[in-house]
DNA sequence: AATGAATGAGAATTCATTCAT
DNA sequence: CATGAATGAATTCTCATTCAT
């Protein structure tokens, strides 16, 4: 006897199969049978798992946040209390989104319009959650007087778009290795915060008698 | 006596349907009968002025692209030859253009999928000469010791998806003016590229005696 | 001054034009744009000079029945009173008008139904007119003892559907020249008769003694 | 208890109801909504059983060309070797297809222009299949010497010619009844090909000494 | 006389969804 | 649980025709 598994066989194919096919045609434009198809599962399974096609994307969008909350907490829980850390660490967990087969489309961000107002409702709340990650950090760093940056919001907002738009043109078969990128990404966020890291205690210590 | 204008009256109409109705509900999902309607236009009349939905589309992008275009021309024949200068005015361009109703919508970004071969081909080319105007300035800033950035291309998707997307969140309603907006991006720009002015000649040439 | 052509100039191409068209398509599948596109002339400008598609259809078909209607005429000018000549002088005819051009399709076999009731039955008059020259003939054959045939119906029907399917197969570029093609038709319509030559009579007044 | 119709009960309905349709008014005039009516079946009922108009058009000739392959498949096992006896089986076959409701529309004939190239290739294939049955016999006749038609496929072409005319004028509900049809026309084949019957071998052999 | 623009009616087709089994 | 058949609503698009000039 074996246990049964969580979630039916077709699920995580279904999931998959809907992210390209509404990433490749939109979500208007997808068929829910050649998503079905393309799962390789029968079409009456399909609304077997789901209520529809909406469903399906919200499944999709949500299961998406799932894996980025996730990378984002083991990402904080990896570091320390230091703002540029915790910065460097949030950077480095949505650009290995954005550069993986989960976040390489941006249907979060443009498809969000074609759920039903509850499903939108909750997409936008874990949004914010994600967003408020990174404006906690850089509040935390520039009360610290470690993150010069006049505008935090329109820095934020510039990291996270950056971010965001690696979807758009990174391949994984290229040739810029993902570390990489990363370290890149990272340097570029601090430079956004304008990062002035802290003179070590014990010169100021020395300097202050 | 002004010069007639070279499109029939219900093109701009139909055009401005056009982008509310693809912004909002997305290509696939946005209805060629409630365009016509919303422009107060018989569905027939559309279909006399442009050959169906997607050529409607590609006629949208393409005039997007044309106002883009000719924003940055007007900007760069503003400004002397600072790569600094350049920059601010190609940064300021593109904070109006997405801040404005033509480039609120980021239609040109994700609804290339939906036209066929040809035109995408065709938006991806001017989209590349839009791309190249950043390039060349960056470039420029870089190879006069202007701009220190290690990483020229990450620094310029990062200002460009920065700017795109202010079309998310920016609403010309809120509290933020334009003006500020502007000064703020092109703020950000500088120092994603890390700009260091150079000191000024005089002073320099006082100096080396 | 010259004399005013009695149709305008555009006439023949357009009746050739939707000749082709509705041959190759069909009187509904053949699109009245196609057809003014083909003869080169404006949609406005065959709406001058047909009243519409069912018109142009009427024009082709009548324009037809005068082509073969003529030929006949002439044809039957030429001979004698003998029907094995008649026969043979109208069985040229059909054949000439069916591997030519204005022949070539069979319109007005199938797409008479098309018309509206006026001209169908307008037509249905002349192909009867044109039927009655057949039958007349072959009943003077009959009368004469010239023809033996006992169903001078089934004959008639028989040749003339004969002539009417060279259409289907007659290319004037292949290996049958069209005097060739003509004997063999006059040869079957005279089998199918059951023609049998009257015997010179000076001959039998000879031999009966 | 009889066997379950391998088809789905709509099919029949539907076929038959498309006959008309394209018979009376032709392919591209007819409308697939008035087929589905005629056949009281809902529109989307008749694109679950046929992908389209083409394709219905395609299976209703191609079942017409079932039933008349199998009508000759019968007459030709039902006679011996003969030749004339072959050939007025296959004239039956024809005629009879020709006077009943699958054939007496000439849609095979006419609309064969409306199919896509595959589709036609096929009919086209399964039409000379049916053509070489008769070029057969007839070539077995004249090898044998008892037709004596110096053109053999002049004659075949009249005879399916004539045949396939019956479509145009026969009504069941006239008065030739059918048996009589049939005779009339095997007998104007056997004319057609100019059959002379073989003199009986014993009174040769007895006249020959 | 001649035409380019405009249009309403209707065409084929697709699609998400349901339901009986 | 699972599915194949069935369907109504909506979609894009074409077309013959008209009309103002």
């Amino acid at each position: 006897m074996t246990a049964a598994p969580l979630r039916p066989p077709g699920h995580e194919a279904l999931l998959a199969a809907a992210r390209v096919e509404f990433a490749e045609r939109g979500y208007g434009s997808a068929s829910i049978r050649d998503i079905a198809h393309r799962a390789a599962v029968s079409l009456s399974a399909l609304y077997h798992y789901y209520g529809g096609k909406q469903e399906l994307l919200y499944a999709l969008l949500d299961e998406g946040m799932d894996v980025y909350d996730q990378a984002c907490d083991d990402a904080l829980a990896g570091v320390g209390d230091d703002p540029a850390e915790r910065l460097a660490a949030l950077v480095e967990a949505l650009v290995r989104f954005r550069s993986g087969p989960r976040g390489s489309s941006q249907l979060e961000l443009t498809e969000g319009r074609s759920l039903n107002p509850e499903q939108h409702a909750a997409l936008r709340a874990r949004q914010a959650t994600a967003t408020d990650r990174f404006r906690e950090v850089i509040a935390d760093g520039v009360t610290q007087g470690l993150f010069r940056t006049p505008e935090p919001d329109d820095a934020r907002r510039m990291i996270i778009a950056a971010c965001n738009a690696i979807a758009q043109w990174y391949r994984p078969e290229g040739r810029t290795p993902l570390p990489e990128l990363i370290d890149r990404y990272v340097g570029l966020a601090l430079t956004v915060v304008e990062y002035r890291p802290r003179v070590p205690t014990r010169n100021r210590a020395v300097s202050s008698r």
